[in-house]
RNA sequence: GGGCGCUUAGCUCAGCUUGGAAGAGCGUCUGGUUUGCAACCAGAAGGCCGGGGGUUCAAAUCCCCCAGCGUCCA
């Protein structure tokens, strides 16, 4: 049996027969010995629109979805599977996605990995999903949406351990059962396509299951990993078998849904209110009525979904001609229908349907505590929302994002469940929609100086300029051209085509920048045991004796690799490994530690594999070691480390629970970190949370750290507890603060929080959109900090000659005096200029009827300049005027008044370059104008001179 | 995480490609005009061209670093 073919009992038992599929070629299992097509092809149609084919569901929208969830879930606890709460939409657990993807992604790659076990074995669930791959097809494609519940049933075998819940067979079996005892599905109707799953270094056998044109469920057998040696070769990767064998299994709940509903759409199945209420809000009815079409609609919309189902829209499709596609399709049924007419029912239509769907993944994302950004997780809420603007905008509905989010919630969601509150879900919303309104604002003016050379009659824009405008302001080539439609390029299109192109174009970018990058060992730690670590059993201790394991000298190519901090005074020579250490290796945000060993300095110490480097500023000859931790600065971190804590639990009481850290940095000097949080910190927020971080030091409240297995502790604390990343081992390290704060965490910090004495929030900046940086510094920096600020006013106050507490007045007035006096020191000069060029000025003599004017001033090359055009503006005295100041290393200027007969017998040009040689210098202008300056300005008056030489004066 | 862009008058933005006297519109002020106006005419004030380096005789303009903001892609 090749791999990917699935030849179990049940087959048999149940009268399933082999089949090979006339369109796709696929391998298929049905009981309908007369079917030819594997149920998923362009030439099997939907059958249940109109007629549904899961039987016992009256209800639609969320009460369809609550019941159909509840019928999966029993039907699988009744067979023996524990039930399992969903996990947030939001993936923190894992550091390669931002959202969760499918009800697999929840034990990836802890459980899958087999670093730890299972919640329940087997389980069953239905887990809330966003996939934003297709989001350009959703509502188009009538079957496409962002959000989904992937209802599941899983199970992990061992089979080496005879440890086995159960396989393939049993799989089916109840797969099976379900459809066509608990939900009524005619058994013929049925297909298994056989299609092999691979992908993120695993692989298996899987089963699409299909019914009445549409894939309900996949049933995915993964039980092979990546090796180097696997005897199983798929696409030329090789795979052996895996240790755990897991049964991952995707029930689609809307879809369930739909089959049960038997709507045109999957949309009208899940979010008939909502639809009706945007079709009202949005005046649909007129626009049907508008378009005056001869054939009955709701046909029309049920033969366009089954089409539209059946060509493939994927990102990059060409919506266009998917038009023309999808009008001459409606014709071979028929219906007649013209591809403008098309458009004009289904752009509004498609918004629609859209809308609900992107705003039930919106609700999803806020209401677990994601802030919007323009980076990583946040910028998927952000391109959702903006994608709602627009289409609300397109439709001319009059409601805010923030009423849409409403309705939303009212509607289709039960919030409670969510750890972000109602209102402030309705602010950010409010808050996004602003940030839309101003993009688009900011976007009109880009729009025309981009196009401000294009011809007024132009009918395309060139491609370049579209590309620049999406990318760099956001302005989709829709937007562009209805922006530049309304400044008077009124005969412009989006060229056929273009929409396609961008998306391949980023397509290929994003495959050139996927190049992986893997992270290089840089020390020679095979074979080495993970060094003990002895700085959590006392963290107070800082002498301690080791055996020496490695001692060598850094490399160049090491030393360039190491990034090491700026707090790294001396720059190590060598690395030293024993078999134990106080020092705490550069982690979790806290640097590493200094101190001796063996007799040499420690300038920073790294972790690689679980060995502990020190890096020394000598080599060490010794094999019994002695060595000590530099307290002072140890004591520091810890101060920074357990200050974060504090400040981070503080914001998050304070500000709300999206508050998550984002990042952070623990120096010895001053330490740092980032917040996920939708707005500035103001200076009253910073100082409450100051004051309540602060409170909880005073509290001296006890800090415990424990060890637990990563589910209890997932379980005990949930996914707050991985404020700094996912964790990436079985066991984890508890650091716990009173009642105020708990988190995972690996650094070193004090028993108690009075330790500290007191901490300050120095600054706030922005890192990016959404995340805002907490400048902190603690214990004794707090107090350096103080007398450094004090220090700066007193200086400052000592210069001006006034008290530190007038230094704002004082200050504010000095400028202000600096800027009047500067204005009044150049119409000043004005004046001089002026006087100076009355009546010809010294030096100025008139030849053949052309005003020489030769002559050196005291001032600047913006004086020169103004006096310069005092003499040669006025057409009426026709002057060539040369210049020079010894100011600036000697400037000199030439020029004769513009269409007068100095001009037409001198170049200005020619002089300058003929007399800048005395100054050592050069220059550049036109024939009437031009200036220069040199590095010589002794030379200026033998440059005049040479004029006057060269002009025959 | 990877790109790209922006930062110029109180506000909105040109100018940068190709270095050579800092611009427009709106707003403000003064004067005129008008029954009236989001009116018109004339004039004026208002700029560390984000910060710091560099190249150059000369930088808003070219190069590097930093900061703030925006945006796209993953």
């Amino acid at each position: 049996m090749r791999f990917g073919e699935i030849d179990i009992p049940f087959w048999e038992e149940s009268g399933h027969i082999l089949k090979i599929c006339r369109v796709t070629g696929a391998r298929f299992w049905t009981r309908d010995s007369s079917r030819d097509t594997c149920g998923d092809t362009n030439e099997d149609p939907y059958t249940f629109i109109g007629n549904p084919i899961i039987d016992g569901f009256e209800n639609t929208g969320k009460d369809l979805k609550d019941s159909m969830r509840e019928a999966f879930l029993t039907f699988f606890e009744n067979k023996g599977h524990v039930r399992i709460d969903p996990y947030p939409i939001v993936a923190r657990w894992r550091d390669d996605i931002h959202l969760t993807i499918a009800s697999i992604a929840d034990f990836q790659p802890h459980v899958t990995g087999g670093l730890v076990p299972p919640p329940a074995n087997p389980l069953g669930i239905s887990q809330p999903c966003i996939r934003l791959t297709d989001v350009a097809a959703v509502g188009r494609s009538g079957r496409h949406l962002s959000t989904f519940e992937m209802m599941a049933h899983h199970a992990f075998n061992r089979p080496k351990e005879n440890d086995v819940v159960y396989w393939i067979d049993q799989c089916v079996r109840y797969c099976d059962e379900m459809l066509t005892d608990s939900f009524g599905i005619d058994p013929l109707d049925l297909t298994y396509v056989e299609n092999p799953w691979s992908g993120g270094g695993n692989a298996g056998p899987a089963l699409e299951v299909i019914v009445g044109g549409l894939e309900l469920a996949t049933l995915v057998f993964m039980n092979l990993e990546e090796h180097d040696h696997g005897d199983i070769t798929i696409k030329g990767v090789n795979y052996r078998e895996m240790d755990l064998q897991i049964i991952d299994t995707g029930y689609g709940l809307e879809r369930f849904c739909w089959a049960a509903a038997g709507t045109p759409t999957i949309y009208e199945a899940i979010y008939p209110e909502s639809i009706d209420w945007l079709k009202k809000a949005s005046g649909f009815d007129q626009i049907l009525s508008k378009l005056g079409l001869s054939v009955d609609v709701d046909s029309l919309l049920a033969e366009l979904s089954r089409l539209a189902g059946i060509l493939n829209i994927d990102v990059g499709t060409d919506v266009d001609s998917l038009y023309v596609k999808l009008s001459e399709r409606i014709g071979e049924t028929g219906l007649d229908i013209s591809v403008p007419e098309l458009k004009r029912l289904t752009e509004p239509l498609s918004s629609i349907y859209a809308i609900p769907d992107h705003m039930h993944a919106i609700c999803n994302m806020l209401g677990d505590g994601l802030v919007p950004s323009n980076s990583k997780a946040g910028y998927l809420v952000r391109m959702l929302s903006r994608r709602v603007c627009k289409m609300k905008d397109e439709l001319s509905i009059d409601l805010s994002l923030a009423d849409l989010g409403n309705h939303h919630m009212d509607t289709n969601m039960d919030f409670s469940k969510f750890v972000q509150n109602r209102e402030e879900v309705i602010s950010i919303l409010s808050l996004e929609e602003k940030r839309y309104f101003e993009m688009l604002r900011k976007g009109e003016s880009a729009v025309r100086t981009a196009l401000k050379d294009l011809p007024i009659e132009s009918i395309e824009v060139p491609d370049e300029t579209l590309f620049r405008l999406s990318e760099e302001r956001g302005l989709s080539p829709e937007m562009v051209v209805s922006i530049a439609k309304a400044a008077g390029w009124e005969d412009l299109v989006v060229r056929v085509g273009f929409a396609a192109d961008m998306a391949s174009r980023n397509a290929e970018r994003t495959k050139l920048e996927s190049k992986a990058k893997t992270k290089k060992r840089i020390f020679p730690t095979q074979g080495i045991s993970p060094t003990i670590r002895e700085y959590y059993d006392d963290t107070r201790r800082t002498k301690f004796e080791a055996g020496l394991i490695l001692c060598d000298k850094l490399s160049h190519s090491q030393l360039q690799e190491l990034r090491l901090s700026s707090e790294v005074t001396h720059p190590p020579s060598h690395f030293v490994i024993s078999d134990r250490t106080l020092f705490y290796p550069e982690g979790g945000g806290q640097l590493g530690d200094q101190g001796s060993i063996g007799g040499v300095k420690v300038v920073d110490t790294k972790i690689e594999d679980g060995v502990i480097i020190h890096l020394t500023d000598g080599p060490i000859d010794e094999v019994n070691l002695k060595g000590e931790v530099d307290w002072i600065r140890r004591k520091q971190l810890m101060d920074h480390h357990t200050a974060i804590h504090i400040v981070g639990g503080s914001a998050r009481k304070l500000l709300g629970p999206h508050i998550w850290q984002a990042g952070s940095s623990k120096g010895a000097r001053y330490a740092r970190i980032d917040l996920t949080h939708h707005s500035r910190i103001s200076q009253e927020e910073m100082d409450l949370i100051e004051d309540h971080a602060n409170s909880i030091i005073n509290s001296n409240a006890k800090i415990e750290k424990t060890l637990l297995p990563r589910s209890e502790a997932d379980l005990t604390y949930g996914f707050e507890l991985y404020q700094g990343g996912p964790p990436k081992f079985s066991e984890i390290r508890v650091v716990k603060i009173g009642d105020h704060d708990v988190q995972a965490c690996g650094g070193t910090h004090h028993d108690l929080t009075g330790e500290i004495g007191e901490l300050r929030i120095i600054r706030t900046s922005q890192v990016q959109d959404g995340v805002e940086r907490l400048q902190i510094v603690a214990g004794e920096t707090s107090r350096e900090h103080a007398r450094n600020q004090d220090r700066i006013l007193n200086e400052s106050s000592e210069i001006l000659g006034v008290s530190a507490d007038d230094l704002p007045t004082a200050v504010s007035r000095f400028f202000q005096e600096w800027k009047s006096q500067q204005k009044k020191i150049e119409s000043l000069e004005a004046e001089i200029i002026r006087l100076r060029t009355t009546g010809g000025g010294d030096g100025a003599v008139v030849v053949n009827g052309i005003r020489y004017a030769i002559m050196e001033i005291s001032g600047d090359m913006k004086a020169m300049m103004s006096m310069l055009s005092e003499l040669t503006r006025d057409k009426s005295v026709p002057t060539l005027a040369i210049l020079g100041t010894k100011e600036g290393g000697g400037k000199l200027i030439v020029a004769c008044t513009e269409e007068t007969e100095a001009a037409r017998n001198h170049n200005a040009l020619e002089i300058l370059n003929t007399i800048s040689a005395h100054i050592d210098g050069g220059g550049g202008g036109g024939p009437t104008m031009a200036q220069g300056g040199g590095s010589k300005p002794d030379g200026i008056p033998a440059a005049l001179a040479e004029a006057r030489v060269l002009l025959g004066l």
